[in-house]
Formats: C-alpha cells, sequence, structure tokens
DNA sequence: AAAACGGGGGC
DNA sequence: GCCCCAGTTTT
C-alpha cells in the first residue's frame, strides 16, 4: 500500500479530520500535556473545566498546582502534570513573553514536553509540516506495513520518506481517529475497515 | 534499555 | 481482577 493512497483513504472516511477544540498555541500544548497515555474522553472535558478557570499563561503560571489537581483527578498522571503545567507557563511567562515558542529546539526544553507533544504544537497550532508520532500513528504505520520501525523517532523519520510533505501535519489527527474507532490498539474492527482487502494485517 | 508515573475503561 | 492506554523523565 502506498501512503498517498492511505491518506486520501483516511481522509475519505474522516472529511473534517480531527476536531479540536481549539487551536490556540497554549491551549494546543496544555491539552496536548494533559493527553499523554490517556484517552481523549477523559482528556478532552478535563483541559475545558481547567481553561474555565485558567485561560491565560500568567493565570495558569499564577496557579496552585494543587488547585488544578483537583480540577484534573481523573487524567492520569494527574499530578505531575499538574506540576508541569504550572511549570511551563511560569518559563512560557519569563522566558518567552506569554507566547508558547514555535521551535522544536525551544519547546522541548519544557518540562514534560517531548518530540510528539512538541509536534503537535507546531503542526496543528503553528501550521508548521512536521508528523506527530503518537502510538496510534506507529501501530497502525507498521499495522498497514508503510513502515517496519520500532520506535517513535525512527516511525517520523520513516514516514518523513513515504508521506507526501503537505499532509504531514494532518496524519497525526487521522490516524488518531482511524485508531481509536477502527484499527484499534487491541481487537481492531477489520471486518468493517474498507482496508481489509489490502491491509498486510502486520502485529 | 528499562522502570516509573497513574486513573479509567475494556474484557 | 488484570491489562492496556494521544509519552516523558529518570535510573
Amino acid at each position: 500500500m502506498f501512503a498517498d493512497e492511505l491518506i486520501s483513504c483516511l481522509r475519505e472516511m474522516y472529511p473534517g479530520g480531527y476536531s479540536h477544540t481549539c487551536r490556540d498555541p497554549f491551549y494546543m500544548l496544555v491539552s496536548t500535556v494533559l493527553s499523554q497515555r490517556t484517552r481523549d474522553e477523559v482528556t478532552i472535558p478535563a483541559t475545558k473545566r481547567l481553561f474555565a478557570v485558567y485561560d491565560t499563561p500568567r493565570k495558569m503560571a499564577e496557579a496552585d498546582a494543587e488547585d488544578i489537581q483537583a480540577l484534573i483527578r481523573d487524567v492520569g498522571f494527574y499530578r505531575v502534570k499538574a506540576r508541569r503545567i504550572v511549570e511551563i507557563s511560569r518559563i512560557i511567562l519569563q522566558d518567552y513573553g506569554g507566547v508558547v515558542p514555535n521551535s522544536m529546539e525551544e519547546l522541548l526544553r519544557l518540562p514534560g514536553v517531548g518530540r510528539k507533544t512538541a509536534n503537535c504544537v507546531l503542526g496543528y497550532a503553528y501550521e508548521q509540516d512536521v508528523i506527530a508520532v503518537d502510538t496510534h500513528v506507529h501501530r497502525i504505520s507498521n499495522r498497514l506495513g508503510l513502515v517496519k520501525t520500532s520506535g517513535p523517532d525512527e516511525t517520523e523519520k520513516e514516514l518523513e520518506k513515504v508521506v507526501p510533505k503537505d499532509a504531514w501535519k494532518d496524519v497525526n489527527g487521522l490516524m488518531v481517529l482511524f485508531g481509536q474507532s477502527i484499527c484499534r490498539p487491541t481487537s481492531p474492527r477489520c471486518e468493517e475497515c474498507r482496508l481489509k482487502a489490502i491491509c498486510p494485517r502486520i502485529l
């Protein structure tokens, strides 16, 4: 299967792409940190509860981490995430004048921000051509035989070779939607998948 | 390279 | 009750 075939197929399946609550860089950064190792059904409501109280880097920076913890108790790793969100906000306020940085190098200096989170901010909020590789993207790319890789960093490099550049920023959202509904981590719904005729079903 | 962080949902 | 999950940091 060729990557551009898969991408156009996924675009037909999910015409609007992934529907983000908000593409503001700070909202994208905080919501993406909250989403780490945690399902959407939990993180989306929790992020909305959080921003209903603290809607700017300044308010978040001045917040008590324990008050933030109380708002996101159902999110995985909520204690460390609450502390990191306060620290991230302080750095953005003090070092970047309240504006989320727009380079990989600067984003990686923020606590709790790795390549996946940084690429979500760069791709979704700043519209840069990057591929955010999470477990969905890594699993689906290998399951479909698009790449043969052992880790997310390697997957990112290999996908950049086979995916048309104008689709890079959409790969994550499309594969997350596909991975949540059809090509799930365990017990994928192959019978209702429109790719079943050409899928090698690796994994 | 492996462990640790962690509550929620599927089975 | 057990296993896995929109990762990142630490050992």
